[in-house]
RNA sequence: CGGGGUAUAGUGCAACGGUAGCACGAAUCCUUUGGGAGGAUUUAGUCCCAGUUCGAAUCUGGGUACCCCGACCA
């Protein structure tokens, strides 16, 4: 992508109302464009990044058989009002349509995903089954904050799994555990990410959160000190003892939920009769799991653990380019060779974002280290005296010089 | 929903009740180009509605929006 083309621009100064780091540099940067609070257009940067990341969890999901669908926005009010939620879930958004038709805008999804599977599923030999989408979810949030992270309209993947019992239901659910560290460390935050008791809400004791730690976090999570067990404020009060490991050393950190895990069993299977035919002819209900992971309130995260004074500092999974070329003395000679770089790089499938504007080398290099692709390669006079490049990861200091024959061959053990 | 704060040009800041100004941005031209360049010319604004006043960005009342703290968060 060429800079000179995209009509977003970055900002010197970051709009004096965001006070959080994710939402000020997000905006410098032009990921994100705000149009109400809690309310986020995503633009080009900022959508490839999302993409990313949505893809990274979709190759996860699909390994331990998920299969994608997508679910309506538009959620019928009956549905709701089956599982009591249309007067207990405050967060819903309704609205009525032309023939008083009553809606609540989907802000998750089982409403909907239990009587869809239902109507596939009869027989113990449908089972176990594993569906999730990727899909906008809307929650009238009493109070929006922190730029993306707390958002009245957000991008949300939810996993949802069917069992013929708890036994199967427990083996899926630490299945599900596993991949969602996978796909944290494929996005650099496994490091700063614990797993973490916390209340169940009505239908179990307990459920288990992906907890990253960051000032710019809601949550009170305690740290076991030696198993790295988390336990969430609203119970430590139970847990006097680490129930994993039984120490009673915690430390205590901020953080932002950025997964959760469910055991459902039959809250949402029970009040759309949802049961299969068990081997031996009996009518159970089917029991059920719940799995959710925020690909936007991820993208938030990720900048809020990863950037220093200059701006982000993306993990090459997740970059929106994988090398951001630059040239700087904006002869024609240099602009030929930057060119045909460019365009050989794109050949190779390397994701680059090409500098091409008229703008001092300053400026560029403020901007380059703003928006926080991983690998800069640059292109001046200077280096081509000797028919170089200089390459500079973002977040160090350290610059070498290749040869632009040796380009890239460099760039495949690199990228 | 309770408490606090803010609202002036695209962004960041000024302006005693008396001609709304500065920097960055954007536009044109020239000179520039290795860490946010220089000159010349231009562009664009007082959140909304009332009130007080000869006169309101400024004072008063109401509204709205945004930010922060708390409560809330399947």
């Amino acid at each position: 992508m060429k800079q000179s083309q995209i009509f977003c621009k970055t900002l010197r100064q970051a709009p004096k109302d965001e006070k959080c780091v994710s939402a000020r540099l997000l905006i410098r940067a032009g990921f994100v464009a705000k149009l109400s609070a809690g309310v986020y257009t995503f633009l080009p940067f900022g959508l490839r990044v999302l993409e990313k990341i949505q893809k990274i969890i979709s190759e996860e999901i699909e390994e331990i058989n998920g299969k994608r669908i997508l679910m309506p926005v538009l959620v019928p009010k009956k549905n709701w009002q089956k599982t009591g939620r249309w007067d207990s879930f405050k967060e819903l958004f309704k609205v009525k349509g032309k023939n008083n038709q009553e809606y609540g805008l989907g802000s998750t999804h089982e409403e909907v995903i239990a009587p869809l599977v239902q109507q596939y599923v009869s027989s113990y030999k449908d089972l176990p089954c594993y569906v999730y989408q990727i899909q906008t979810k809307f929650r009238d949030e009493i109070r929006a904050k922190s730029g993306i992270l707390r958002t009245r309209e957000f991008d949300m993947k939810d996993l949802y799994s069917f069992h013929t019992d708890e036994k199967d239901l427990d083996r899926y659910y630490e299945k599900v555990k596993n991949t969602y560290f996978k796909i944290l460390k494929r996005m650099g935050l496994r490091a700063q990410t614990y797993l973490c008791l916390a209340s169940g809400g009505s239908f179990s004791k307990f459920s288990h959160e992906f907890q990253t730690i960051t000032p710019a976090g809601e949550d009170i999570i305690y740290i076991c000190e030696n198993c790295g067990l988390a336990i969430n404020q609203e119970i430590k009060a139970e847990y006097p003892k680490c129930p994993e490991c039984g120490k009673k050393e915690f430390k205590k950190e901020k953080a932002i939920e950025v997964g959760n895990i469910f055991k459902l069993k039959t809250k949402y299977t029970e009040p759309f009769n949802f049961q299969f035919i068990d081997k031996d002819g009996s009518k159970k209900l089917v029991i059920m799991g719940c799995y959710g992971i925020g690909p936007s309130r991820l993208m938030g995260t990720i900048v809020e653990t990863h950037n220093d004074e200059k701006g982000i500092i993306w993990p090459k999974e997740i970059a929106p380019f994988q090398v951001h070329l630059i040239q700087i003395e904006n002869t024609q000679k240099i602009k030929n060779v930057a060119e045909k770089l460019y365009n050989d790089l794109q050949k190779q499938g390397v994701e680059v974002l090409y500098d091409d504007r008229d703008k001092t080398a300053g400026e560029k290099f403020a901007d380059a280290d703003l928006i926080g692709i991983p690998l800069r390669i640059v292109i001046s006079k200077k280096t081509l005296e000797t028919n170089c490049v200089e390459i500079k990861n973002r977040g160090e200091e350290k610059i070498q010089l290749v040869k632009i024959k040796e380009l890239s061959q460099f760039l495949k053990s690199y990228v």
